[in-house]
DNA sequence: TTGGTAACGTGAATCCAATTCATATAATTC
DNA sequence: GAATTATATGAATTGGATTCACGTTACCAA
């Protein structure tokens, strides 16, 4: 006898629409597809489920019987079928990420290795065309979340810490400021400096040092690619400053030299900005978790 | 997303079995189609229910969710499926019993009380809000008995003797009549008669004798309980029409007095009625054998 | 490693059961 | 009693579940 969940959703339909006809568009089936179920169910339990003495046909006490145990199970797989909805929801889900920082790539592509192993049916994706406006677009859900060391307090935002860094002087080993321990912001004025393609406010060295000091390098080269930028750097044709992720490789390599930049220590920290209503998902979570601690063990080397 | 039953017992079988194999060798099937099935339901639900790292595969968490429920549902289904069985094999079935006669309580209850212990696994039932319309209610599968003393031939009802009863008159013993031997209907012009409180045709004392002989008594008064008729009979604040059987107990009582209706000796006959199909069921015969036998030894105190 | 074996996955073909379509029959209503 | 509504039925169709045949992956043992 193979009773089946779509015997007791008939049953409890035709019991509550009151009639097979009803019951039938109720389940989005014809008439005739009920009738057939109904009598292939009789069979297979042996007795008459429902009473066709009168029109309406209703349940038989053996049909009653067997309405009482669609009654129990029925709302226990409604149950597990909205625990299994929520489940999913909670495990899919969309990460476009913008960055500003074009520097991230170097930690942010071992941090989403890692994340997509743990969430594979997240969607995730980077956005670079997104360098300016990235927080309207996030407002927007163009992305759904941004890397930046800028913080704008937007309502509606949030801006979820991930680690501190030192924006870096590195150049070549013959290069003159070799010779000094801290490089400050007048040390610029003969030099090229090479820098990401982006507008001034969002490079440290022109926010931090330069402007502030209001001092105007010799040239200025943007490059797109860090690896590019090294190379440049270590054949001498001009200096840069990075984050202290990024120089780690160069730091004991004979062609290069790396000074802090003065006055002290100069530190900045990276957010990941996302809206507020996701910063709770879990995929998110761990994704900010992983990019807490993932880029402080590339620092470390 | 449509979860069946044969997706709860390949669950189940998988894990008891320890395997995708086994389990289907266990289910009679090939091992390709429980890997179909079970890759169909992991489309449904959305979410892997297997971890496939090792290789007898094993429940993930979701399926272990999926795996209780099954192990709840399950065994509730088989019993629904064993009581079915025996429904049709006749161990089991339904006595639910539509009275339209008050004071039959006096003599159903032992009767129910010894077959309760006989058929214990009958699910017996009095419903006592259906003394009109009962027969359509039996035939309806409202009910599947009705004790009746006022047969109404129908297609599809048998009805079945039980035992012939006299309704009996009984008064206090300070009334006038108590002179009278015999109780004609011209006595109740200056009686108060306590009743059930139902219809004049659904009473013995009105449909055999009052209204024949077009008398109306004085007054009529409507009292639920048998107790509560004889108490205010006891007391002479009226009197009263009553089965044998109930009057048993006054009849050696010396402040009532009981007589027989005029003329000879009134007697009518109580039926039990069914539907056609279920009086050859083992337990309805044995329900009409007690109901036979018992209430005669009632009569005879 | 390297086969060998057991366990699972996959695509195409097949089969069967559930559904639909068209129509008949029965109950109900006015 | 005709019209209406409700259910039943048989044939045709559809679609999902199963099988077949084979590919792939893990495990084990030497």
């Amino acid at each position: 006898m193979y009773i089946e969940l779509r015997h007791l959703r008939t049953i409890r339909a035709i019991q509550q629409a009151g009639g097979l006809a009803r019951a039938a568009e109720m389940m989005n089936m014809t008439q005739s597809a009920l009738s057939h179920q109904v009598a292939g169910l009789e069979d297979q339990v042996g007795m008459e489920l429902f009473v066709r003495r009168s029109k309406p046909m209703t349940l038989s006490s053996a049909g009653i019987r067997l309405l009482r145990t669609a009654e129990r199970i029925l709302p226990e797989i409604a149950a597990l079928e909205e625990e299994f909805q929520s489940l999913r929801s909670g495990r899919t889900g969309r990460l476009h990420i913008a960055i500003q920082c074009h520097a991230c790539y170097d930690w942010l592509f071992p941090v989403l290795e890692m994340f997509r192993h743990a969430w594979p049916e997240v969607d995730v994706d980077i956005r670079a065309g997104l360098a300016f406006d990235s927080f309207p677009a996030l407002l927007r859900e163009e992305v759904d979340l941004v890397i930046s060391s800028n913080p704008e307090p937007l309502p509606g935002l949030s801006f979820n810490p991930l680690f501190d860094y030192q924006p870096t002087f590195v150049a070549s080993a013959l290069n003159p400021l070799a010779a000094k321990a801290m490089i400050e912001a007048e040390d610029f004025r003969d030099q090229t400096l090479i820098t990401y393609p982006v507008s001034r406010d969002k490079l440290d060295v022109f926010t931090d040092l330069l402007t502030p000091a209001k001092v105007e390098p010799r040239a200025q080269r943007p490059v797109e690619l860090t690896a590019v930028i090294l190379m440049l750097v270590g054949s001498n044709r001009g200096v840069a400053v990075l984050p202290d992720w990024v120089i780690r490789d160069v730091k004991t390599n004979a062609d290069y030299i790396t000074r802090p930049l003065a006055p002290g220590n100069l530190t900045r920290r990276l957010y990941a900005a996302t809206r507020d209503e996701d910063a709770a998902k879990p995929f998110m979570a761990h994704f900010l978790k992983l990019g807490r601690s993932e880029p402080m063990k590339l620092q470390r080397g």
